[in-house]
DNA sequence: AATGAATGAGCATTCATTCAT
DNA sequence: CATGAATGAATGCTCATTCAT
C-alpha cells in the first residue's frame, strides 16, 4: 500500500510536473482520503524524500543490473553503459529522469529541512559508485590519464544531465538537437578530453549500441 | 512601467523562490492591483515568458560585454569567458540562474503552451552565438580539431549548466563539490577532449582567473 | 459589507460557542467565498480582534445610553444600573455577553499576539469608566466608605461576571439559583460591605427594578 | 489504566491548553491507539466529563485536607480558608483552574448532551459543602447576619472565580491588577456586607497569610 | 488604464470516530 | 482488549483569474 502511494505520487509526477504533486490528488489515485495518507507519511515532504529515495534506488539498481550484463575487462564501455543508461532513463521515463533532476538541482525548496533529504542524498552517491570503479579501472588499465575518478564521475554524470534536461526543447527543435547523438557526442568528448583514445572511445559506443536498449537488459 | 513589472517580478523570484512569484505580490511591489496586471500580461505564463526572455538577454548582453574586452585573438579564451561567466551567473544571482535553468529545462511545467516560450527561446540561441564564433575562430586557427562548432557551443554550455546545478549540494558538501574546481575541470577536459592543447587551456583559464570577477566587467 | 461580516461571526458565536467560529462558516453565512474574507481581514485573529472590540463597544455605548436616563444625584442607582445592565445583556444575549467573558477571562489563546488584542482592552478599560464615576460620587456624598473606586469597579463588575457564567447551570437547576436574585444579592452585599445603608441600597434596586428593562432604554 | 488515560488528559491540557487536548494525543501519551480509548470513553465528551469530574474532586479534596488543620472554633477562618485556597488554585495550576472554569462556566459547548455532565455537577455541589458548613457555624455565632448560607456559598465562590479569571490579563498588566489583593478585597467586602466585623475579617485573613500557602497542607 | 470585489478551486493538515480483525 | 486502517468533514489560508465599474 506504502509502495501504491508512491507510485501514485510518482506518476502524479509524471505528468504534470512537480506542482501537480499534491497530498489529495496522490490519495483520490490510490482512492484513499486525504488524511489516510498521513498514516504512511507525516508529512508532503516525508513523502517527496521517500519519492526521491525511491527513484535514486530504482536507477543505482537498473544501472547495477546493466553492468552486471558486461564484460568486466571493458572498463570504458562499464563507464558509458552507465551514462547512456542515464540517458536512456531521461529518454524512457522523462519523470523519473525529472525527479532525479530535481533532486540534485533545484531552483526551489522542496524540502525545507536540510538534513532529512539525506537518505535520498547517500543513494544517489551510492549510484555513482559504479561509474567511479570504472573509470579507476580505465586509469589502472591506462586507457585514460591520471586523474581523480571521483571528481570525473560527477563530470561526466551531470554534463550528462544537463544535455539530457534539453530533452524538452528538443521536442521543439528536433533536428537542431539531437539528443542521442549529442549524449554520445559529450561521452566521446570528455572520454577523449581524460586521455582515451578516439576510436576506442568510439568503438564501445557503437558496440553498446548495437545492443539494443540498456534498460530493462538486467535479465541477461 | 511594464519593465517595473518584471523589475519586480525578478526581485519576487530573486529572494524567495520560484514559488514566491504570485500576482498578487508583482501587484503590490508596483502599486498595482492584481487586476491591473492583466492589462500587461495575458496570464502569469506571459509574464514568466517574458521575464525569463528579459534575463536571457540580459545574461547575453553581460557575456557580450565580457567578451568586448578580451582580446580578438584568443578564441579559446573568449569560449571559456564566456562559460565562466555563466558560472558566475550561477554563483553570484542563483535565481537569474534558476530562471535560466528552467527555460532550458524545465522539470515543471511553467508555461503550459509551448509555442507561446518561443520568445525566450530565440533570445537563448542568440547567447549561444559569441560561443559558436570563438570555436569557430579558434577551429580556424587549428587550436581545436574539426567539428560542428553549434553542437559544441550547446555541449559546453549544458554541461557547465549540468555542473552549475550542484550548487545546491554543494552547499551541503562543500569539500566534496568544488564548483569553481568542477567547473574548470569540465570546461578543460571538453577542450581537450575537441583537441585543444592541454597546457594552452589551463593557461586560458588562468588568465581568465587573474583578471579578477568576469560579471560586471563590460565597462572596461 | 464590513460590519456584515461582523454580525455574521458575531451570529456564529451565538449559537454554537466560540468553536464554532469558522471563516468558512461567516463566508458562507454572508454569501461569499472563504477567500473573499481575507479581503477585509488578514486572519482569523484580526476577525476576532475586530469583532470583540465592536462588542465591548456596543456594550459600553449602552451603559452610557442607560445612565443618560437616570437621575445624576442618585449615585448608587447609577453604580447599580452599569451593573444590572450587565446582568441583562447575559440573559438577553447570551452570546455578547459570552464574547465579553472571553475578552477578560479566556483558558484558550484566542488571540496569540498579546498586544493585537489590545484594542479590545483599551475598549473595556472604558467600559469601567461610568462605575468608577458612580462610585466616585457616592463616596463624595458619604454613601460609601472610604476606598479605592477603581478597584472597587474591577470587583463588582468581575463578580457580576462571575455570577452570571452560572447562567448556563441555572437552566438546569431554576430553583436553586435564581439568577437575578443572586445577582441583586451579590451588589447588595458588595455595596453594604463597602459602608452602604442596606435599605438604601434595596431601594435603589427596587427603583431600577421598577423601572423596566434597562437594556434598550437609551431613547428615553 | 483509566486512571492514567485521565492523567494524561489533564496533563495533555496542563501543557497547551484546551485545544491541544485530543483523542490521538492522549492515545499516544499512554501508549495506546486512539480506537483503543474508545473501550474506556464513549466519546471526548466522556472523557472531559471524566476528567473535570476528577479535577473537581480533587479540589474539594484539597479544601477538605486543608480544612482539616484549621481550628474549628473559627469558621470565618474556614471560609476564607477555602476561597483562598481556590485562589491559589487558580494561581499554582491555571489549567486545572481553567477546567472548572469551564464546568461552571463555559461559552463554549464541551459536552453537547447537558445530562451527561451530571456527575462533575453533583461533585462540584459536594465542594461547596465546607463553606457551606463554615458560614452556617459563622451564622450560630452570630458573627454574621442571618441569611442563606448556600446562597452566599454560592456567591463567595462565583465572585472569587470572577476575579480570578481575570488572571491573564493581570500577566499584562500587573500594577493595576493585583490578584491576591483583589481577592483578598472581594472576600473582606462580601463578609462585611453579611455582617462581619471589619477588623475580625482582616484579622482571620492575615492570620491564613501568615500560615504560608494553602494548598498542599492537607498532611499537617 | 485601473480598481475593488469576488470567485472557485485548491492547498496541507487535523481530528473524532468507526470497525474489521 | 487492542490494533491498524480508514473516513469524512473541517480548518485556515492562497492564488490566478474575471469583470463591472
Amino acid at each position: 500500500r506504502l509502495a501504491a502511494i508512491l507510485a501514485a505520487a510518482e506518476a502524479q509526477v509524471i505528468d504534470g510536473g512537480f506542482d501537480a504533486l499534491s497530498i489529495h490528488g496522490v490519495a483520490k489515485a490510490v482512492d484513499l482520503t486525504p488524511g489516510a495518507l498521513y498514516r504512511y507519511f507525516d508529512s508532503k515532504a516525508a513523502l517527496i524524500i521517500a519519492l526521491t529515495s525511491r527513484v535514486v534506488e530504482g536507477f543505482a539498481h537498473e544501472v547495477h543490473g546493466i553492468l552486471r550484463g558486461l564484460p568486466d575487462d571493458q572498463p570504458l564501455q562499464r563507464a558509458l553503459a552507465a551514462c547512456l543508461a542515464y540517458g536512456e532513463l531521461a529518454h524512457e521515463a522523462p519523470h523519473r529522469f525529472g525527479l532525479l533532476s530535481m533532486l540534485l538541482a533545484d531552483a526551489r525548496v522542496l524540502v525545507p529541512k536540510a538534513a532529512t533529504a539525506e537518505p535520498a542524498m547517500s543513494a544517489a552517491a551510492k549510484a555513482l559508485d559504479p561509474i567511479v570503479a570504472a573509470l579507476d579501472q580505465a586509469m589502472a588499465e591506462q586507457l585514460l590519464s591520471q586523474g581523480e575518478s571521483a571528481e570525473r564521475a560527477v563530470l561526466i554524470l551531470t554534463s550528462c544531465h544537463g544535455v539530457l534536461q534539453l530533452r524538452k526543447q528538443a521536442q521543439r527543435l528536433p533536428d537542431v538537437l539531437n539528443m542521442p547523438k549529442l549524449l554520445r557526442a559529450m561521452l566521446h568528448t570528455l572520454l577523449v578530453g581524460w586521455g582515451a583514445h578516439p576510436e576506442r572511445v568510439q568503438m564501445a559506443i557503437d558496440a553498446l549500441d548495437a545492443g539494443g536498449p540498456l534498460l530493462g537488459r538486467q535479465g541477461e
